[in-house]
DNA sequence: TTGAAAGCGCTAACAC
DNA sequence: GTGTTAGCGCTTTCAA
């Protein structure tokens, strides 16, 4: 690798002459510039930000922890962050947790061994003692989700809200069983759906029923599909479902499909984030869209202006977007209880091939 | 930030038995060892790998070069990728292109000067030549895409052989005037797809008919849209579709739910790659399954072989997997030319809601 | 079993 | 306008 010492021996100069001419320092004449740049340029210098680093200049990599890429929300939100980092000159190191604290404790040890200059995070439910250790000593934002122990920076959605709404978009159209599969409620953003699943309820003047709310990782496909089942498989089965989370919705809509449950017309169903192939399910999906990319830009650009200026004093830093219902075919009123049998059957054949 | 200095003074020891110490060094006795491990983590002592890095150590970081992190094909793969490096203790830096050479070589630029271990990439049609040259000094590896004048090391998936048999699949139930949406040809992977499309129905005793191969941009959802419009509006428009690249099939997905096509009915479709919602489309989307997981791994532990046993030389590489079609509803005969119009009619306004 | 010291590539304070 | 020199935190001889 060429260093600005082979530089200076080619032109005969000294590394600090060299060193200078590349920062564009006033004090060297322009002559002396172009030559270095010159040589530089011919002789593949790029200069080692590790040596540069090591003199007191911060980093340009940013650390991204989630729990899976996979998942459309993150990729979103992956896509937005880098953009904005790059064209700041930043870099994006990809960290996934799946959820895992131990996974997410050592990503973060080695982000604090590469001494990245900030880390926005999405939390798992419970993260171990050293990665809020690790955190305290580093700039970081939340994102999404918010833990108490680490730092009062978040940019998120108003789950609550969000919920409560698509809970009475259903409370509405006249359902009274209303299902919900949903986060766990150790998780921030668990416990704010469910309560705005609940609090729908209550303004409707119902009572939420026993085993009607299925709470799980959130993060799991399969977890979606099991719940579907069992909300599905009970005695007296809800006449409509909400979901809480992209793959829960996922797995909700997989187990909907391969039963062949038919959607409006025996059950509705309210989907959480929109996906690519959202529209195209069944009917169309009827789901609360969330406003990522703004959000994910905000983070974004926060953390860059909390990087480049020297904070003045870590104050509490709180940004809540609210998103919208989109309205598709997925929901209706409920069926009357006394559905006529001719009916239903001729539907069923239409729709299993 | 703690350093092996503060340690040492803490301890009464000199920063090169602290140093030993935590490298577990054979000659330092345990009694050392564990007073300095104690004091490490009490003191939340955490290495600083940049120093590390210019007494020579390699660096542990990998960059990820890739067109858009939102197409799933690419979320999937680094995914995969990240797995992977973080079970060998590996980070994964994300660098998105949008297939634009210039910030492919911003990106190259800063890898080069992180001094990144390797760097695994999507090349774009024609990279700068000073991507190359600085490709040229670090261990890399093509993924999918292949550009001639980068190293000779590969992993892809047999695209020729993808379409090849997507159309013949299109052939045997006896289309014979098939559209084909596509990368450009400038791509490797876009000409390989096309000739892949040519093969299948030189093969079936076919010749190409002008303007029913439409290349384009292959990350583009909104070129996809305009290919499928233009194939529709043609005089003579074709009977059945096929499409080379994951965006370019949502985008003609797209247009032809908006415009009310049936599937298979008006027009058979054979998509790229298995997205979530493909399944959910219309009678559900027949398709090509890559095996794009595999692929990743391969690629992972490639790189992470070369990077941490010596290259005895740097022979060629290369590995291909080839997908399975996927048969689901969208493939038929094509249609008589001559219709019953009240067949159709029916058809029509049971889809459109 | 431990210590002293050099040096990786760069920047910056201090010469001249 | 340019050179000399010290030092960032770590690893690694070379000594003891």
């Amino acid at each position: 690798m060429i260093t600005t010492r082979d530089i200076a021996e080619r032109l005969d100069l000294s590394v600090s002459t060299v060193g200078r001419a590349l920062a564009d320092d006033p004090r060297i004449s322009e002559e002396t510039k172009l030559r270095v740049r010159e040589a530089a340029a011919e002789m593949g210098y790029v200069a080692n930000r590790a040596a540069r680093m090591m003199r007191g200049v911060a980093s340009n990599v940013v650390g991204l922890v989630i729990p899976d890429i996979r998942n459309s929300f993150y990729s979103t939100i992956a896509h937005e962050l880098s953009g904005n980092m790059e064209a700041r000159d930043h870099q994006l190191i990809l960290s996934e947790t799946d959820d895992d604290p131990v996974r997410e404790l050592r990503h973060l040890r080695e982000l604090s061994a590469s001494r990245v200059a900030g880390v926005i995070i999405v939390p798992t439910a419970r993260p171990h003692h050293d990665s809020v250790r690790l955190l305290a000593a580093l700039p970081h934002v939340q994102l999404l989700r918010r833990h108490p122990a680490l730092g009062a920076q978040w940019f998120g959605i108003d789950d609550f809200q969000v919920l409560q709404r698509s809970t009475a978009h259903l409370l509405a159209h006249g359902h009274s069983r209303i299902g919900y599969v949903g986060g766990p409620s150790e998780l921030r953003t668990g416990a704010e759906r469910l309560r705005g699943f609940r609090s729908a309820l209550e303004q409707a003047g119902l009572r939420e029923e026993d085993g009607l709310a299925v709470l799980g990782k959130p993060s799991s496909v399969a977890h979606g599909r099991r719940a579907a089942r069992r909300l599905l498989d009970d005695a007296a089965p809800p006449t409509a479902l909400v979901t809480g989370s992209v793959p829960l919705t996922l797995g909700v809509l997989e187990e909907l499909t391969s039963r062949g449950v038919r959607t409006p017309e025996e059950l509705s169903v309210v989907g959480f984030g929109d996906e690519p192939g959202f529209s195209w399910w069944g009917p169309g999906l009827t789901t609360a869209r969330l406003p990522v990319t703004e959000m994910a830009t905000d983070c974004a650009l926060w953390l860059l202006h909390r990087l480049t200026t020297k904070p003045h004093r870590d104050t509490a830093y709180t940004s809540v977007s609210t998103g919208s219902l989109i309205v598709r075919g997925s929901t209706a009123p409920p069926a009357r209880s006394g559905r006529l049998p001719g009916e239903r059957a001729a539907q069923r054949t239409r729709r299993s091939r």
